[in-house]
DNA sequence: TCCTGATAAGAACAAGTGTTTGACACCCGG
DNA sequence: CCGGGTGTCAAACACTTGTTCTTATCAGGA
């Protein structure tokens, strides 16, 4: 009204009208509403008018509109980069697939390829998924960390570590766990199994992809 | 219709298929199916025989069956109405707070007390948030099966188990989580420690909560 | 003023869908 | 064997609702 000369200012609110009844209902009634329900809810006396808000609305990719079926409008919670459907507080990480010439690649192809962790679990410290990815534990090596063959490790993506702490790193090519420390001096990756031996860190042939925040098991025996 | 009689054997069956069927679709599609769906979904034929038994599970009160009104199905009994804004396939489990009077009570409150996991996981054995709950480990009595101070354990509801399951188990109103197992013919739950002793299972003060399928940690050591 | 485009309305159409009716097959107790 | 209850089906009916078409209103520019 105030803007002058536009006439979308007119156009925007009814829209805008249109998705808010439409969220409004869905969250009250747990079911869409009719296209006749959002005329009386909008203030619209059209049915047609709304069926054009709605379409526009779904070009938009606010919400999902199937032609013809009765009270199936989904909305799509769009949050720009987060996920669609997910929670704010809620992240999807990557599983880290294979690793060639020392690029991690992640398989994303697969939703069981990935996993949902609250980020809330971490501090501030994992707010997206560019932040951490998942890798598959195989092997024993970590057992006394009561990291399991199998095991699904959450890791935070960092390029140092301090003494101590469970870390991912690439080591010729080659994913593995182990824990930093340090001896006579010289850094090491200690596995948690007696049956391993420590393997010399040494910078040219290992980096570190980050480190173990997180596990998590679906295979109990 | 006046009830009449309890004839159940096969109606049961078709009747849980269409109400099992109903809070599939609703979790898969976010809307209601029509009764052609549910047709088609639970293996009748007929929109009269789908249209009888949602009219039952009205009268039931498991469903709300809007007469006339199309899709607008709602699952009732329901904490089990999928949460707004999660995806199809994800499932917020509740973290079991204290145990009084043999019932547990679950902490809701919380954001950070519930966990989201992906049903997938589980295959079908966990759909909704009715179907399992959160437990977290206190103590290390089971910290030779790899399961520590302070995880998380996923545990589906059910009553029964079988040798060498992890289960939650009630102990005179207490949780605990131990390995279910025979010695002598006599049931026990033994702790993965030796520096616990088994516990005989006497069905008298005992009840078996669920079993353990899954674990989060959340703090690496 | 007249035209034009955008917005909305109203009506009509068509498809999806809830509901009803009647019938058939089956089981079970007389 | 019979009759009632039950479970299912098929088809028809009627209403809800998505969709389209046509028209009305209004603002702004030539």
């Amino acid at each position: 009204m105030t803007n002058s000369g536009k006439t979308e200012s007119k156009s925007d609110k009814a829209i805008d009208r249109v998705y808010n009844y439409v969220k409004l209902y869905i969250k009250t009634n747990a079911y869409s509403p009719s296209v006749r329900d959002i005329c009386k809810g909008a203030g619209l006396k059209s049915t047609s008018s709304v069926h054009t808000y709605l379409r526009k609305l779904d070009d938009m990719g606010l919400i999902e509109y199937r032609p013809g079926m009765r009270r199936a409008i989904i909305i799509k919670n769009s949050d720009e980069t987060q996920e669609a459907g997910l929670p704010a507080d809620v992240v999807r990480l990557p599983c880290i697939g294979k690793i060639t010439a020392g690029q991690p690649v992640y398989a994303f192809e697969d939703e069981s390829d990935s996993f949902l962790v609250n980020a809330s679990l971490f501090g501030n410290s994992i707010i997206g998924s560019e932040d951490a990815f998942i890798l598959k534990v195989s092997g024993t090596s970590m057992i006394n960390a009561h990291i399991m063959d199998g095991d699904y490790l959450i890791v935070r993506k960092q390029n140092s570590c301090q003494e101590g702490d469970i870390i991912a790193a690439l080591i010729e090519d080659e994913a593995t766990v182990k824990r930093f420390g340090y001896k006579n001096g010289i850094p090491y990756l200690f596995p948690e199994n007696d049956m391993y031996s420590p393997i010399p860190f040494n910078t040219e042939g290992c980096r570190i992809l980050g480190k173990v925040v997180g596990l998590h098991r679906y295979s109990i025996y």
